[in-house]
DNA sequence: CATTTTGTTTGCGCCAGCGCAAAGACGCCG
DNA sequence: CGGCGTCTTTGCGCTGGCGCAAACAAAATG
């Protein structure tokens, strides 16, 4: 609704909008609705119909999937300038996956009529989109492979690490992961237990890789975290 | 090279090819060359420069990932019809997996030109391979929850499954998984190990639901299968 | 047909990580 | 400010699945 012209702005660095003139891009966002969504609320559920395409203008969303057992794991976190339901320009189909905002997060959102006039209108979206679910798929195939070959503790670290890149800010101590972030969700990210995440983090407190109180962490060491991420 | 004009035609179901008409779809066959591979042959490497894309004219091929340890996970096969390094439309990137041959193969090659060009002239072609890439996300998140969330012998059943569904001809016994597959490629499809396998395939086969020799698998009993695959 | 290579089976011991239980800590809300 | 809900920690026991080792079986090779 009342889109601040320059968080626009930085809204056209988004992938998404590669390759497009300042002209274009601005057609795009106008032609999308913007909603705001405070923390903890779910914009769509796994095995809903797929009707909305998102893009986060600002704060968080949470990525994740169940299975008939009601289990639980955490696909992605998508930030500032990313979007989510790419699925929407296809015909009848299911979100795969539910969104949940994790702080206050404004979102444009476009519907499928227009999502699909938009990639016909603008052949660079579809190529784009193309390259932003590549990259996607390339993150979760590396994700199966540790999965499936490397140590829990090990798993956690590279967690810890994504997070860091994507969400880090310089502080004082650290790098500090700038959403709240529990024990549950760390271990529902690197495929392991509550448990186990809270006993490996206090381990790496206590010889200083990091700083952490409740659903905020701080990575003392990066340093170390990566070394140990890749060795073990 | 020698393009059976009958097999041109089955791979026009292909879904790359979906919503174009026969004059464009032969425009596009034509337009990359032809290879044979025999079986156990490395079509690329990961970390290779991506310079061309491939689609399965008849065979099939295996994709694999492997990890700085060189510990490796099979992330896909790609059969008949399906294509693979998709990419290859983009600027400067690197295969992020090995792609190998495990029978006798034809495929259709493209290099990155050609399908750069391809993809400007059918823009239908772009919406195909999202659509390709987005099924193919969703298979590995739904591997990724499964390996992070359930036993491995559940996981097992689920790969033959998989295996079945996608490549699997009736038999008087029951349907065969009609490609060359051993224990450990079971296992690094499921993440386990080649023992574990062993000795639930073992274990199946004593209760009459699967019958096996080496490399090759038919499931007698898909039904009792899928139950256990879904209940554990 | 003999030999080598490659894949499969199975006994055995071990341990990484799970998961319960219960206590403790933090922060929110009335 | 006090109480409650939520998140975190840690001891403890257990077990699913790993991985070695060694025998066996089936192809491939020549």
């Amino acid at each position: 609704m009342d889109t601040k012209p320059h968080i626009s702005d930085s809204l056209h660095e988004s992938e998404i909008f590669k390759g497009l003139v300042g002209k274009q891009y601005l057609d795009i966002i106008k032609r999308g609705r913007s909603i705001n969504f405070q923390s903890k609320n779910i914009l769509f559920h796994q095995g809903d119909p797929a009707i909305n395409c998102f893009l986060v203008k600002r704060g968080r969303l949470k990525l994740t999937k169940l299975n008939e057992q009601g289990k639980e794991v955490i696909l992605r976190y998508i930030g500032t300038g990313e979007v989510t339901a790419a699925i929407v320009v296809l015909e009848n189909r299911d979100y795969p996956v539910t969104a949940e905002s994790v702080v206050d997060t404004d979102v444009i959102v476009w519907d499928r009529p227009t999502m699909t006039q938009l990639f016909h209108q603008y052949p660079d979206l579809p190529i784009n989109m193309l390259d932003i679910i590549l990259k996607r798929l390339d993150n979760v195939q590396n994700r199966y492979l540790e999965v499936c070959t490397e140590q829990v503790n090990q798993r956690i670290a590279r967690t810890l690490l994504r997070f860091m890149r994507r969400a880090g800010s310089k502080t004082r101590d650290g790098i500090q992961i700038d959403f709240p972030i529990s024990r549950q969700n760390i271990a529902d990210y690197s495929g392991t237990t509550l448990y186990t995440v809270s006993r490996t983090l206090s381990a790496w407190e206590k010889i200083g890789w990091i700083k952490s109180g409740r659903e905020h962490i701080i990575i003392t060491d990066p340093h170390a975290l990566v070394r140990f991420s890749e060795t073990g």
